[in-house]
DNA sequence: CTTATTTTTGCATACGTATCCAAAAATGAG
DNA sequence: CTCATTTTTGGATACGTATGCAAAAATAAG
């Protein structure tokens, strides 16, 4: 229609290529006129690259997950590349979802709480598809990833409380969870290294409802401790709840509680949760910035960065 | 390398297609050592069909959206295709989003808290992508939408503060936000035909921070309400907390709060939130069922749903 | 104006799959 | 075993774009 072969009509969009004002003009006319504009499909096929970026994830619920996903999705598109989000509901369906990721060509991707299966690995390897995990390290470095230094943020956290309290106590999240494992055994770590070996403990699954059910155990026993430590702010939160509604506990005069993540929740007045931030930006920067390294320039040297929290002190801990 | 024709492959990989077991088995075989899968991109082209649904976004720190979203991406992925999700910081760039999203090919459109320019109706028109708006509705009903009767929420929330409380606020959202206008209209509406038309009214942009800053406008005067209507709940636990830690008052007693979503928090022991609620899985499922059926049977009468709110009655307000 | 140089153009081909069609192979009936 | 019927197969083509290459057009130099 613009009366110009398909292949100026090609460079007609393709920035930096051979052709005439003149022609391009023409071209761009008739785009309008027919409404036509280019189909990134086909383009993907020929240059081998979509400019796509694959987000595994799981948990929704997460206020802190939902914010990474924002942070990665406004960045991604900023550098222009789309989001292929995908979400899977138990650790099973982890293969499932992560070949057909593979399948759509992705150009990278980016695993949030899910940990990697070595087949999976593998198909990563050879489909040469950039990965990185985010919160989660692999067992034997085969592939990049960005977490926070869970460890050290329990440490932080015990070494806050420790001297002011008598009891303690720790709601830890799922058995398998490596964040949680990593948060909890560093708080408890530090108590031991205190001579403070006669600790309780509780399980939750990161979400409000699990720390409340939690922390109600907790506080319902006749040796009831006067300082908690949650794997997660969510958790936190309703342990305060319950501390406070269900006990008629003051906070922190009666108990201290503790989270893991800085949640915009935890600055609620309400609340005014002391906690371990994860520092969020840090952590979507890096990963973004290894993994467009590892796509643009093709460096497949495997980066595992780990990241330093923050003590952040509000007023649920006597400090 | 399984010694048969590249038709055979790809019927291997084709439900339903016509292949005999033996080839089959061949094709798997050299498949898993070449550690083969099929390219979707490549079968997009020619089948003129990419199995994925675009997603467009705004508000990204709402809880309400992000269990919107969690929702859409489990269940697009149940039904087999899967999410391409593009975040809008403001709302000049929907169209540059959208026009990408078009050039992906995506087979239906979602489009959450963002209008439509009348130039992108009219090229999601030609191109044949079924478009539904979430929580939004058109102009001129050329798109089909979902959304929740916002005014008629607004309306039970005023019937169930009026006759119990003196003097009435509401907090809205941003300006041009179709669904702040719709619940403060309809709240306002009722109170009027009740007779009261003095009535207060502060602007947030549905943030916790925002809901705090208004009601701290609001309780700051000599006139102070005693019942507020907040068009989102995010805004009324901001408003709850100023008003019981910075001015100590007591809630249901000394001030009504409603809020408007019933996000989970709203629950919570700490805010025993009164809403309005939407009801997002009837919601979800009627944006999806609508979007399924333009695609697959190429229906193309645009439809509209209202869907009737309901109100959850806690302890925020008398009751 | 001629020739050398640069820019623009169209042709042909490739990307990896699906599908129509006709040929080949397998199966069934008698 | 023959012939009819069904199933399976490979070849050819199409999907919409990018790009190497050589030809054509435009521009610059003399």
């Amino acid at each position: 229609m613009a009366g110009v072969s398909q292949s100026a009509v090609s460079r007609c969009f393709t920035k930096g290529a051979s052709i005439s004002e003149k022609s391009k003009q023409k071209v761009l006319k008739a785009a309008r006129e027919l409404n036509y504009s280019p189909n990134i499909i086909a383009r993907s096929l020929v240059k081998k690259a979509t400019n796509i970026i694959g987000i595994v994830l799981t948990r929704y619920k997460s206020p802190f997950y939902s914010r990474v996903l924002g942070q990665f999705t406004r960045k991604i598109q900023a550098k222009g590349y789309n989001t292929l989000l995908m979400d899977i509901g138990n650790d099973e369906s982890v293969d499932a979802v992560l070949s057909t990721a593979l399948q759509y060509q992705v150009d990278g991707l980016i695993i949030t709480s899910a940990t990697l299966s070595s087949a999976m690995v593998e198909g990563c390897l050879t489909s040469q598809t950039p990965v990185i995990l985010f919160n989660r390290y692999a067992m034997y470095n085969e592939v990049s990833a960005v977490y926070c230094d869970g460890m050290d943020g329990g440490r932080k956290a015990a070494d806050q409380m420790i001297g002011r309290h008598k009891r303690f106590a720790c709601i830890k999240g799922e058995e398998g969870s490596s964040t949680s494992r990593d948060r909890s055994q560093g708080f408890v770590q530090r108590l031991e290294e205190n001579g403070i070996s006669d600790w309780l403990c509780e399980r939750g699954n990161y979400s409000y409802e699990s720390g409340y059910a939690a922390a109600d155990k907790l506080l319902n026993r006749k040796d009831r401790p006067d300082a908690i430590f949650c794997v997660s702010d969510l958790m936190a939160l309703g342990a305060m709840d319950v501390a406070r509604y269900k006990y008629g506990l003051a906070i922190p005069k009666d108990l201290s509680i503790m989270g893991f993540d800085n949640i915009n929740m935890a600055s609620w007045s309400a609340y005014n949760l002391s906690t371990v931030k994860q520092p969020v930006t840090k952590m979507v920067d890096a990963t973004l910035s290894q993994l467009f390294n590892e796509i643009e320039d093709n460096e497949d040297h495997t980066i595992v960065r780990k990241i330093k929290t923050e003590l952040i002190l509000r007023k649920s801990t006597r400090n």
